[in-house]
DNA sequence: TCTGGGGTCCTAGGACCC
DNA sequence: TCTGGGGTCCTAGGACCC
């Protein structure tokens, strides 16, 4: 008999407070909040991440810092220091890689784990120990046999436990739970099903999928009842190649809002050379270029240009950039300004890579 | 108490060509 | 004069996730 094969979701508790107190351990037990400036007086920033003990106030991820530091006056507020947290996720990663398993990173502070075991709860708490032991951070862990499971089952482990969902209880778990639950369905899906009369993970399993697929399209369909049966099949492969970059951008929210078109121009320029030095500095090709523009009222919308030709000149990216900007007519306050650009793939790198 | 930044994937409609 | 299909590219927008 075969040994089976199982993914391991590996999530680090309060990643960025974490890496943030262990560096400043003076601060452990006081509430911590980091996000934007790190300044909470500053309007239009929000938490990256709250610490548990500022959780109990009610401070969490997406709060305006400004609400934060009313909910919770005694918080320390640090700015987010991307180079730090990037550092401390290739620390991880690199534990993670040096064990007998397939790694597919997921983010800065999540991963999956592959291997075949027969004891996933043995495994898991040796990853738990090395990460501890070698970084000092915590980690929760869910096991699974598809990566719909694994990263689910990370939810119950919360905070720095283990737990597992398989074939064997996944149905018994999740059955009676929002479709919302589901790692896939956000609100926006979970109301359209709703609509439709499939409220719990139960509904939707036991949903025909052309049925679904005549409502939510031939992709989405079929794989909204996947994720409630716990994962398809192509649920179960991870993918150990560092993933290939479709697109970068830059978005800047203003403290107050732009009115002055010589200034939103000069500042969407900024941008689009700052996106253009990032992405040739890395040796990228670049194939089209999208602005997007939000107003004052939240109005937002991205309007695109395939280039004539793929480029590697920042004059042209730049250039493009300004062009889409006038498609707009910008008659009102804008709040946000944002340009991304998409990127040609290196095909010729990805030959002979199957298995 | 107004609501960040960086991404991926999918759908739909129109243009255009055969 | 009125009518087919199929296929591909481009663009806009929605939805979701970390």
């Amino acid at each position: 008999m075969p040994v089976p094969a199982w993914i391991l979701h590996v999530d680090l508790d309060q990643f960025l407070a974490a890496v943030e107190l262990r560096r400043r351990p003076e601060l452990r037990g006081r509430p911590l909040v980091v996000g934007g400036s790190g300044d909470p007086t500053q309007r239009r920033q929000v938490v990256q991440c709250a610490s548990y003990e500022a959780r109990e106030h009610g401070v969490r991820a997406g709060l305006p810092l400004t609400v934060a530091a009313r909910r919770c006056p005694d918080a320390v507020f640090l700015p987010a220091d991307a180079a730090a947290y990037e550092a401390a996720s290739a620390e991880v990663m690199a534990i993670l890689r040096a064990m007998p398993v397939q790694v597919e990173s997921w983010g800065w502070d999540e991963a999956f784990v592959g291997a075949r075991t027969t004891d996933p709860e043995a495994l898991a708490r040796r990853v738990r120990r090395a990460v501890a032991d070698e970084t000092g951070l915590s980690c929760s862990i869910g096991i699974g046999d598809t990566r719909q499971r694994a990263k689910l089952a990370t939810g119950f482990a919360k905070p720095a436990g283990i737990f597992r969902l398989d074939e064997g209880n996944w149905m018994a778990v999740m059955a009676p739970r929002p479709t919302e639950a589901l790692w896939g369905i956000g609100s926006r899906t979970a109301r359209a099903l709703a609509e439709l009369g499939l409220r719990t993970v139960a509904d939707l399993a036991a949903a025909d999928p052309e049925w679904l697929a005549a409502r939510f399209g031939p992709t989405i369909g079929p794989r909204l009842r996947d994720l409630a049966l716990g994962g398809g099949a192509a649920d179960t492969e991870l993918v150990t190649t560092p993933r290939e970059p479709k697109s970068r951008g830059r978005q800047a929210t203003f403290p107050s809002d732009l009115t002055d078109p010589t200034e939103i121009r000069t500042r969407l320029t900024a941008l689009a050379e700052e996106i253009a030095d990032e992405v040739l500095t890395a040796g990228h090709t670049v194939t089209r270029v999208a602005v997007t523009v939000r107003t004052a009222t939240f109005w937002t919308r991205t309007r695109s240009t395939t280039l004539p030709a793929p480029t590697r000149n920042p004059t042209d990216i730049i250039h493009a950039a300004g062009t889409v900007l006038d498609r707009f007519t910008l008659t009102r306050p804008v709040r946000l300004l944002g340009v991304r650009v998409d990127l040609r793939a290196h095909s010729a790198e990805n030959s002979g890579q199957s298995a």
